[in-house]
DNA sequence: AACCAGGAGACAT
DNA sequence: ATGTCTCATGGT
């Protein structure tokens, strides 16, 4: 007879599940500045990254992919080019509010710890803890794991426990993240994965042929 | 044609 | 601390 208690994979151990059966998507979050990393973060809030490109494109062609020229652009503005991602007029207002910390704290970000930098990002209105969390791996390169839906429905997936809210996930399961060592890079990789492994599961309606490769 | 998407805030309980 | 509502557009 097998083991009777049930194996828990460690997060390295889904990981590379993940790697042997997610297809690459493609580029994952596609950015060619630091302030375009955030202005996404911020837009792709409940909505599609097709519906941020069209977006992010508007802002492009009407230079306001800068900080500067971004916090001058009058809210109707924005808003009509930021129309394609939904919640136009709350996202206008996040937009300024994280352009206002960006300029205030972008210069000195590097010499902040990540939980620090993370408190910061969160007195932010608009900024929640999945956004702020974006913003300090893919902008900061600050090594965190996002527990966004798909990564909780992965993770209880796997056996690790059922979590309703992003922090319970947070709180219940950081310190297992640490001690494996990741790096950026795999994290970053690794939320890229869990995202096209959440699309592929919802195709397929369930995460047994993703998990069990 | 409901339902969801690479969420967050305000407010009530 | 835990639900429910709203915000808004676009694709399946």
């Amino acid at each position: 007879m097998g083991k009777v208690t049930s194996e828990v994979p460690t997060f390295r151990e889904i990981y590379e599940t993940l790697e042997r059966s997610v297809q690459d998507a493609g580029k994952w979050w596609p950015a060619e500045t630091k302030f375009e990393i955030l202005v996404g973060a911020v837009l792709t809030q409940n909505t599609t990254w097709t519906s941020v490109e069209k977006s992010l494109e508007n802002l492009r062609v009407h230079d306001l992919l800068d900080p500067g020229n971004l916090l001058k652009s009058p809210q109707e503005t924005l808003e009509s080019l930021i129309k394609p991602s939904g919640f136009m007029r709350a996202k206008a207002g996040y937009l300024k509010n994280l352009t206002e910390w960006y300029k205030e704290n972008d210069a000195t970000a590097d010499a902040i710890d990540t939980q620090t930098l993370r408190a910061s990002l969160l007195n932010v209105k608009g900024i929640g803890q999945e956004t702020a969390d974006d913003i300090l791996l893919y902008a900061y390169l600050r090594p965190v794991f996002i527990y966004d839906t798909y990564g909780r429905r992965l993770l209880e997936a796997a056996g690790l426990g059922s979590f309703k809210t992003y922090d319970a996930a947070r709180n219940a399961l950081d310190e297992r993240v640490y001690e494996q060592g990741f790096t950026t890079e795999e994290l970053a990789r690794f939320h890229g994965l869990i995202v096209q492994a959440g699309k592929d599961a919802r195709r397929a309606g369930g995460w047994e042929g993703i998990l069990k490769a």
